[in-house]
DNA sequence: ATGGCCAGCATCGCTGGA
């Protein structure tokens, strides 16, 4: 099975690029942030026509988040339970007939002293709090989306520079390591990787073709699913065409 | 040295992203 994420910034805009992704990288299950939808507007005609089904959760402008894939998508759920949060950040599916899938979209924080910051803590205390209940539940577990959280100085073109700065600040790396903790599992760092492995760039200064990134999408795997992970890789040919999202889609190979 | 883009919503400028 393949399971991917990729944050789309506007899957209005974007529809094109998924479905050529689609076809290009035939991924089963595929988990999209930023769609930018209501639900009442999501594509989920065109995505059934090349062969996907369709779980979404929207609202207008900003955030949205769906599940895609090939088979039945089971016990749909959505949110953070005991988290009110009027943000479309969290939707949960089962696929495959077992596979437990939370496709996330972290707050960004916009940065350190804003509200916004403050409130992507919260979240991420609340969405720790949730999997430390939820992975007793489902084995095979995979959470996966844009986590705004750069983990590592490896995971930052710049470390100097970001040093403290919102997306790699010590208290989001520290969430994110709270997350590893709880026994989830790096898909991408169980194998070896390119140096300047990157899923997100700036849309300004030539980032992309400067290397000039950030690893913030991520696949956490519970320790049942990272036994059978054979594969994870960043695929940067959606980010080098015309028009890109700013983030690339991350993609996992589970042997099941 | 600075800031440089993009999407959406609603104009002819703003918010938010990261």
């Amino acid at each position: 099975m393949k399971i991917a994420t990729w944050n789309v910034n506007s899957l209005k805009v974007r529809l094109p690029h998924l479905a050529d992704w689609l076809r290009a990288a035939q991924p089963d299950v595929v988990c999209l942030q930023e769609t930018k939808l209501e639900d009442a507007n999501f594509p989920a005609d065109a995505l059934e026509e090349i062969g996907y089904r369709s779980a979404f959760s929207g609202q207008k402008t900003y955030n949205g988040v769906a599940i895609i894939a090939r088979g039945a998508l089971a016990h749909v759920a959505h949110g953070i339970p005991e988290f009110a949060d009027d943000q479309k950040r969290v939707l949960s599916a089962t696929v495959d007939g077992g596979t437990r899938v939370v496709c996330a979209y972290v707050p960004n924080g916009q940065s350190i002293d804003s509200d916004k910051y403050r409130y992507k803590l919260r979240w991420l205390a609340a969405f720790e709090r949730w999997l430390a209940a939820e992975l007793p539940r489902h084995s095979r577990l995979v959470a996966l989306g844009d986590f705004n959280i750069a983990p590592e100085p490896r995971d930052v073109h710049d470390p100097a520079l970001w040093e403290g700065q919102v997306l790699f600040s010590e208290p989001e790396r520290e969430a994110f390591g709270r997350l590893l903790e709880l026994g989830l599992k790096d898909g991408f760092r169980l194998f070896p990787q390119p140096e300047k492995s990157f899923t997100w760039w700036d849309y300004r200064m030539n980032a992309f073709k400067r290397k000039m990134g950030l690893r913030i999408d991520h696949i956490l795997l519970s320790p049942a699913l990272a036994e059978r992970c054979t594969a994870c890789t960043i695929d940067l040919a959606p980010r080098a065409r015309e028009r890109p999202s700013d983030h690339a889609p991350v993609i996992a190979e589970l042997d099941m």
